[in-house]
DNA sequence: TTGAAAGCGTTACCAG
DNA sequence: CTGGTAACGCTTTCAA
């Protein structure tokens, strides 16, 4: 007569009172609810409608234990200042769901990782690690070597080994060097990042070296240290020299800085992408900069691809684990927008009804 | 002679392979490694050896089956274009690896949840959630409540009920008026968030109240949606109104739409914190803001305790779930920056060494 | 101080 | 088509 002593907290529905209630077995149960074929459809349906009616989820714990994959990523997040890194998060967490994973936050932001959050790695039986900061945190990288768990950098250059995926910088910066010759820019500006960053160099590598191909020189070079701030702070610099003197065109190697330097100039009254005032490119793509008011000129990282390869690159490693390293380049696209303009042109560019000039590159 | 044909990947090491390598039992290996008061320190530390040499991490997955705590928290996240939830992110990660939970990611940005992401909560046997989201996604809000999964509010005011940590929005509100009063300001604008976002109407309720009850009128209302392009076009239209007409202090009810405020008035050389110019302040205190070049008057949202509180509390539901509904309101600190002046001080305030006024309430 | 055994929820294998 | 059984790695009685 009495009833189970444990119903304080209604105990979850696991396999096993499912089967007793649908007088079968767990094994049937199992089978029933993954789609195995050899089940009658009308068991299916009778322990299919108890699975909903009792708010059935199976235990990805006991799944995990029997060998199987947990379904869990790691994920190393790079410092969140970088507009560029939410983007990154918002789409990586929606990628992975769709391919029915999840992402376990081993670390966010510059300090160094406890040891015991590398070791959650382990103790989790995380499938993979996705690192998207720009130092990869050694710990994390030889845990994961020893321990034969796949690991993927996503922007971030693998030099030595390792997979990556990654937006080829180099052509980008070289890209709108080109772009701002053709327009007919004359003295040209860095803003680089931070230092140890290899995204960021090779960003400036391209374009100052398309700058040298092509018979002109960097004019100067400000240190923005990848921060919006570091922007403000080089535009400002812009702003204080004699119009002569100044740059023409600026190449921050993030969106967030150029939106920085964008905002110094604007401040300082001098025109951005106008004649007569200054041209600023970016480089990410990142959502705030291509709408206004900055309509960045920029490369575009294609986002979704990055971030879809490299979650394929790592589920096919999760799979097979032999599988060599690989490194995927993806190309970003040049985005027109109205922070450069053209010489010639009243204002804007082509994208905005200035159909002079040409942006192939120079032969 | 031969070995085990397992060995092509290092199987990792278990309990039960330490057990044998030390000619001990397996229970006798569990207790060492957690410190179990009745193990002779001679097994002891040859267990702890071995451990270390092998890279031994117990499998949580096993150890969650036994009816324990996953030690994993679910987390939604709001949009991350505002610059709170980065910040947010980065000291959530940080407190709870220090608590020796791991974050699992649940939902980020402002799209809808996937239905097996939200049962993801309870396959993974999550212990507890975390809603950072302005908006609370109705389906994770069902699954905690009828699986008695706690749940925490972070930054989100719970109306009916629920549990909750948020800062002080109506009395920071208040305060703010309070001190541009204070301070001289005749005609204050608001540049209101997101419509429903309980943190935005707070903010905006208690400034408007304030100036009501010493009365002053609002002047003007702008809709800044939350984003900081929101508040570059209200911070355009306020340079454009007549300097008589033009408001002298502007209120935005988040500092990323404050610091758009502040670009927009500086783009149209419109002076920021200086006399002659427009005081503007904002509500949050994300690191960008406080620092240059914008130095933000503002309400400091009292972070390490919002996040540690939000934890705790949650903690505590995990292990009594039971406990009441709580609700946890924390002041928020005035930080005074260069953004907002004084009448009657050439430029700032008392933070750069003008004494006159006083920011305490008004009687 | 240590060991043996049971059991957590699931899946896979082998019978029927 | 369905059921029984073993096993995954760990903790926790209960015995020794």
């Amino acid at each position: 007569m009495d009833l189970p002593a444990s119903r304080l907290r209604p105990a979850r529905a696991t396999l096993l009172s499912l089967a007793g209630a649908a007088g079968v077995s767990a094994s049937t149960v199992s089978r029933a609810l993954r789609g195995d074929g050899r089940i009658s459809p009308t068991t299916r349906k009778r322990i299919e409608a108890l699975a909903a009616e009792t708010g059935y989820a199976p235990n990805a714990m006991a799944r995990t234990l029997l060998g199987g994959r947990s379904g869990l990523i790691g994920l190393v997040l790079g410092p969140m200042h970088n507009p560029f890194y939410p983007d990154l998060l918002e789409e990586l967490v929606a990628q992975a769901a769709e391919r029915g994973q999840r992402l376990v936050i081993l670390h966010a932001g510059e300090g160094s990782m406890e040891d015991r959050t590398a070791q959650a790695l382990l103790q989790y039986q995380l499938d993979g690690c996705i690192v998207t900061s720009a130092v990869l945190p050694s710990r994390i990288a030889a845990i994961c070597r020893e321990n034969a768990v796949p690991l993927v950098m996503v922007n971030r250059v693998a030099r030595e080994h390792g997979t990556a995926v990654y937006c080829d910088n180099v052509e980008g910066g070289a890209r709108l060097a080109d772009w701002l010759i053709d327009a007919g820019h004359q003295r040209h500006a860095v803003v680089g990042g931070h230092v140890d960053t290899s995204t960021s160099l090779d960003r400036e590598r391209g374009f100052v070296a398309r700058l040298a191909e092509r018979g002109h020189a960097l004019a100067v070079r400000f240190d923005g240290g990848s921060t919006r701030q570091g922007g403000w702070a080089a535009g400002t610099q812009v702003a204080t020299m004699s119009p002569g003197k100044r740059p023409d065109a600026i190449f921050a190697v993030s969106d967030g800085m150029a939106m920085g330097v964008i905002d110094a100039l604007r401040a300082n009254s001098v025109p951005v992408g106008e004649a007569g005032g200054v041209s600023v490119v970016g480089f990410d793509g990142v959502a705030a900069a291509l709408k206004p008011p900055y309509e960045l000129t920029t490369i575009v990282q294609p986002l979704q691809s990055v971030v879809g390869r490299g979650l394929d690159l790592l589920l096919a490693r999760v799979e097979d684990p032999a599988a060599p390293d690989e490194v995927v380049m993806l190309r970003g696209t040049l985005h027109l927008g109205r922070s450069a303009w053209r010489y010639g042109c009243a204002r804007g560019n082509r994208a905005y009804g200035c159909a002079a000039g040409r942006s192939a590159r120079h032969p």
